[in-house]
RNA sequence: CGGGGUGUGGCGCAGUCUGGUAGCGCGCGUGUUUUGGGUACAUGAGGUCGUCGGUUCGAAUCCGGCCACCCCGACCA
């Protein structure tokens, strides 16, 4: 893209309503604009963003086996009435009427859809298990919208359900489940710890919370250097080995890891201190085990091998994808700007030629934008080099690459890691093997 | 939903107390200038002052209703 034809409007200033900082990012780097409290519309940079994170949450659903699906946003009422939700579910959700005075809502989540289509066709154990996910605009209408992208009263989320024939199969999904998501945050470039999630009326432990670490996160976190230990990208489970998922499972829930309202001060107070970790988190994600809740309610159930009905048993799975934009930024910017991952990044170099109009700063970026192609923002604006870096910075592209007169006459580049600001001169085809992903 | 606050050009704000028909910085357009960390000068465009009503010769300013948005708390992916 190049940076005088695109659509992304900076902001030298940052918007009165903005509080934290990746709020305020989001609104300077124009990713998003607010259309009303807790809804924004999504701008070429951000959305690029939303979908490199959809995508990555898409390849390790389908890799432990989950298919996807996609669900309308607006559901019947009448569909919310057989498990009995449509009475609970209270003034967050968002109800609607249609020309024919039918009940309508926009839909906060998907148990109920996700059941009946379930029970309409899937009739036999042998179809069992199943998991379908989708990746879809949710809306819950709450009271009070606020952090910008993390706490919208719309959002993207990725929700996941599985159904089993059996408690012992149900508790294989859900580990399958959490490993899958151990690999997504990995890739996204975050450190996450599942803690225990309350679980309500269901009672149980096969609940968790996916938190990630960011210094201004929401609430209060208390683990275990031991998951700062944990290298879940070397492969070391695998998603189909049920003694894998077991040892998996283990790691993940045998050191201490609790949010302020599950601290428990005795159990933290037990591990040794150079090892008792304390600070901040936002959660991104979370399963839930939650057995025959909707299977019975909405009369849901297959043949067994013996002839004789089953009720399944279903876990939900979610991930706030539109969220993760904003705690993303939560864990990596700096006072210039965002600092994306090399994974997720809307390109993945920006190329600033600081004297646009100079025959061989113009021939290198050229030369360099051709060869990234969709994957370069190129600065050929004719502004200065230092506003140039300091959109460069605010935008967070993980490399930039500094086309300069004073370089370009001798054939060279400056390639800038704006992770570290470490730099380093070389040839565009040197800048181009680091860069290209 | 309780408490607090704000609505003035694209963004950030002043002006409101003490009524006289709108101003500053940034951004934007044009020209010159500058060219490795948001250059300088000149010039120009852009605002029914959230909205409806009232008071007044006259309302951004005073009074009332409504709407929107923000902050703290409770709640939540």
């Amino acid at each position: 893209m190049r940076l005088s034809q695109a659509f992304i409007p900076t902001l030298k200033e940052t918007p009165a309503e903005a509080q934290i900082a990746s709020h305020r990012l989001m609104l300077r780097a124009g990713l998003v604009r607010q259309m009303s409290a807790g809804i924004y519309a999504w701008l070429p940079a951000g959305l690029r963003v939303l979908d490199r994170i959809a995508n990555i949450v898409r390849d390790e659903q389908d890799r432990v086996g989950a298919q996807e699906v996609l669900m309308p946003t607006i559901q019947s009422a009448d569909l919310w009435r057989e498990s009995g939700r449509y009475e609970d579910y209270g003034k967050e959700m968002l109800r609607i009427t249609d020309r024919h005075e039918r009940e309508l809502l926009y839909g906060p989540t998907n148990e109920e859809m996700i059941t009946a289509i379930f029970r309409a066709d899937v009739k036999s154990y042998k179809s069992l298990p199943q998991c379908l996910y989708h990746i879809q605009w949710k809306f819950r209408d709450e009271v009070r919208p606020r952090f910008g992208v993390m706490r919208g009263r719309e959002f993207l989320m990725k929700d996941a359900y599985s159904f089993d024939i059996s408690y012992d199969d149900a508790v294989l999904s859900y580990r399958k489940m959490m490993l899958a998501y151990m690999r997504t945050f990995a890739r996204l470039g975050v450190r996450a710890i599942p803690m225990v999630a309350d679980t309500g009326p269901i009672g149980g432990n096969l609940s968790h919370e996916f938190i990630i670490l960011a210094p201004t996160g929401e609430s209060q976190v208390f683990y275990d250097k031991a998951f700062e230990e944990i290298d879940i990208t070397e492969n070391a489970f695998h998603h189909d080995d049920p003694a894998d998922l077991e040892r998996f499972y283990q790691s993940m829930t045998t050191p201490y890891a609790a949010t302020e309202e599950k601290h428990d001060e005795a159990a933290f107070a037990a591990i040794p201190e150079d090892r008792k970790r304390e600070g901040r988190g936002i959660e991104v994600g979370h399963i839930f085990y939650f057995g025959t809740k909707y299977t019975k309610a909405m009369g849901v159930t297959v043949a067994g091998p013996d002839g004789k009905e089953l009720t399944p048993e279903m876990g939900s799975y979610g991930i706030g994808v539109s969220r993760l934009v904003g705690a993303l930024i939560e864990a990596h910017h700096d006072d210039a700007g965002i600092i994306w991952s090399d994974s997720v990044a809307p390109w993945a170099a920006a190329i600033l030629n600081l004297k646009a109009g100079d025959a061989a700063c113009d021939k290198i970026c050229e030369e360099l934008y051709a060869a990234l192609g969709r994957d370069a923002l190129y600065d050929d604006r004719s502004d200065r080099p230092g506003a140039k870096f300091a959109d460069a910075d605010l935008m967070g592209m993980p490399w930039q690459i500094i086309v300069g007169p004073r370089g370009a006459a001798n054939g060279l580049v400056e390639l800038k890691r704006r992770a570290t600001g470490e730099r380093f001169e070389v040839s565009p085809a040197e800048a181009l093997a680091k860069v290209k992903r």
